[in-house]
Order: C-alpha cells, then sequence, then structure tokens
DNA sequence: TTTATTTGACCCAC
DNA sequence: GTGGGTCAAATAAA
C-alpha cells in the first residue's frame, strides 16, 4: 500500500485542508470561490454534466458526506499512474432537481495532456443536450400546467394552480441555465479556436483562460462547465438563439438539433 | 483476460 | 471520537 502522503505535494495538502475548511464552514458558493483565490490548484463548479469535462477519470470511492443526502465520488485521472497525473475531482449532487445539479470540486491540474479541443467540444455538445433536454422538459410540464390551469372549468373544487408566478419562475431559471450554458460553451469555443492563433483577446477581459489553454498549472482555472448568470428579464429565447447561436458557434458544435428542437418546441 | 467500479476498512487532521 | 479522503480486495463488465 502506497502511504497517502507519499503522493501528497504541498499545494494538495493545502487543497484539502481547503476541502475539509470549506466543507465545515458554511456552505456558500461565496465563500467556495473566497477559498480558490487562497488556495491554488483547487476550483469548485456546479454542473448538469460532472461526468463529460474532457478528460477520463478513474473512480476510485464514494462516501457519504455528513449533512448531505448524496454520496460524493472521488475521481482521479486515468493516467494518474501512467503519467503521473496529479488531477483529482470530487462530484457530489448538489440537489434532487430534473436534472440534478453536481458539485465537482476540481484538485490540481492535469499534466498528462489528454485533454484536446475535439474531446472538449464534445463535452460541451453532450452538456447542452443535457440542459437543453431538461429545458425541454421543465418547458413541457409548465406547459401542461398552464394548459391545465385554462382547460380546468372553474367550477370546480380543485385548488387553482401554482400559475403564473410559478410558471414565471420556471421560465426565468430555464433562461438562467441557458444563458450561462450557451456563454460558458460559447467562450469555451472561442478560446479552443483561438488557442491556435496565440489569442487571448478572444477571452473576456475579467476571466482567465480556460484550463485547456493554460501552461500555469498552478493557477487556479476554469473549465467550460457552465456558471448560473442572471439572464435579463426582457431576454427572450429567440434573442439567444438568432444573435448567439449564429452558424459560426452552431457548426463546429454540431448543435443544429438544439436550435431546431428550441425553435419547433 | 483486462479494465473499471464498488465498498469496507484504514489513516489522519481536527 | 468524528468525519473526510484514500486504499485495495472483491466484483462486475467489456
Amino acid at each position: 500500500m502506497v502511504k497517502r502522503s507519499d503522493n501528497m505535494d504541498s499545494s494538495s495538502e493545502c487543497s484539502r485542508g481547503a476541502h475539509k475548511r470549506l466543507l465545515q464552514d458554511s456552505r456558500s458558493y461565496d465563500q467556495e470561490n473566497a477559498m480558490k483565490k487562497v488556495c491554488i490548484g483547487t476550483r469548485t463548479e456546479y454542473t448538469y454534466a460532472p461526468y463529460h469535462d474532457g478528460y477520463q477519470w478513474r473512480k476510485y470511492g464514494q462516501k457519504m458526506i455528513r449533512g448531505n443526502s448524496f454520496p460524493r465520488c472521488y475521481y482521479r485521472c486515468t493516467y494518474h499512474q501512467d503519467h503521473g497525473c496529479p488531477a483529482s475531482k470530487h462530484v457530489e449532487q448538489h440537489n434532487s432537481e430534473d436534472p440534478p445539479l453536481f458539485r465537482v470540486i476540481y484538485t490540481n491540474e492535469h499534466t498528462c495532456g489528454t485533454s484536446n479541443s475535439a474531446s472538449d467540444y464534445m463535452a460541451s455538445s453532450m452538456q447542452i443536450q443535457q440542459i437543453a433536454d431538461a429545458s425541454l422538459r421543465k418547458a413541457q410540464a409548465a406547459e401542461r400546467l398552464r394548459k391545465a390551469e385554462v382547460e380546468t372549468p372553474r367550477l370546480m373544487h380543485s385548488p387553482p394552480p401554482r400559475c403564473s408566478g410559478g410558471y414565471n419562475m420556471a421560465m426565468k431559471e430555464e433562461k438562467d441555465v441557458i444563458v450561462s450554458s450557451l456563454l460558458t460553451v460559447i467562450r469555451g469555443c472561442h478560446i479552443a479556436e483561438s488557442a491556435g492563433n496565440n489569442s487571448a483577446a478572444a477571452l473576456p477581459a475579467n476571466r482567465p483562460p480556460p484550463a485547456v489553454a493554460r501552461s500555469d498549472h498552478h493557477s487556479c482555472s476554469y473549465a467550460i462547465s457552465p456558471e448560473l448568470l442572471p439572464a435579463s428579464d426582457d431576454l427572450t429565447l429567440d434573442f439567444i438563439l438568432d444573435s448567439v447561436l449564429d452558424p459560426h458557434w452552431v457548426e463546429p458544435l454540431d448543435l443544429a438539433w438544439f436550435k431546431e428542437s428550441t425553435h419547433t418546441g
């Protein structure tokens, strides 16, 4: 048996300590972000697709965490042994919605160099597909709710459904998720596309480049999983599709199905 | 047969 | 003592 301390460098020890503190203290997202800034090599992401991030992972453990309804799964880079890649991640379900949101804690950067833009595209595409499926289901459920509300005779004694407020909330959440996902994926495409041209200008000024574009593995990096961004109230899905999902972005990711289904659905 | 996953036990920090 | 992280044998899947 290899003693754990043999495989731990100082940064991972730091990360471990950070995780413990992170979990023992308040679990607010802001505090986790604050921790990310302090502790190098660790980052936390919230995603609907924790298992497709462009890298290959091997599960080495699973554990129920106190105060959490869902188990935490422990993954290490598949090339941990072959290439000594120190990257690892913990995945835990964050809520029980459909689809469930996952919290993914990444520790250490990959040194195996097995990720490529193609797999990132695939990861992004799958991620969007999952989110879109969920959005579709959500929208359909809301639509059914609305139809039931219209069709149900008012003389019936059933209580009124949680109608317009809940429906609007659902639409708002849906927009937030779609906007966040698309922006995140588009950033990923843009970065991957411009990587060969040595173009850091493609990135938003206030964000560091993603993991695939960085050589500095000691710095915190951002992968292409979505962060939840608030969509403006007057933003419609048609706006998103017409202005953002132009062929320049849709074709490389083969997202025509998404554009189609959203337009026709 | 090889590779991946599961799961109980162990280690260690707090 | 408790809880999170990891190990490694057992098991399942390809």
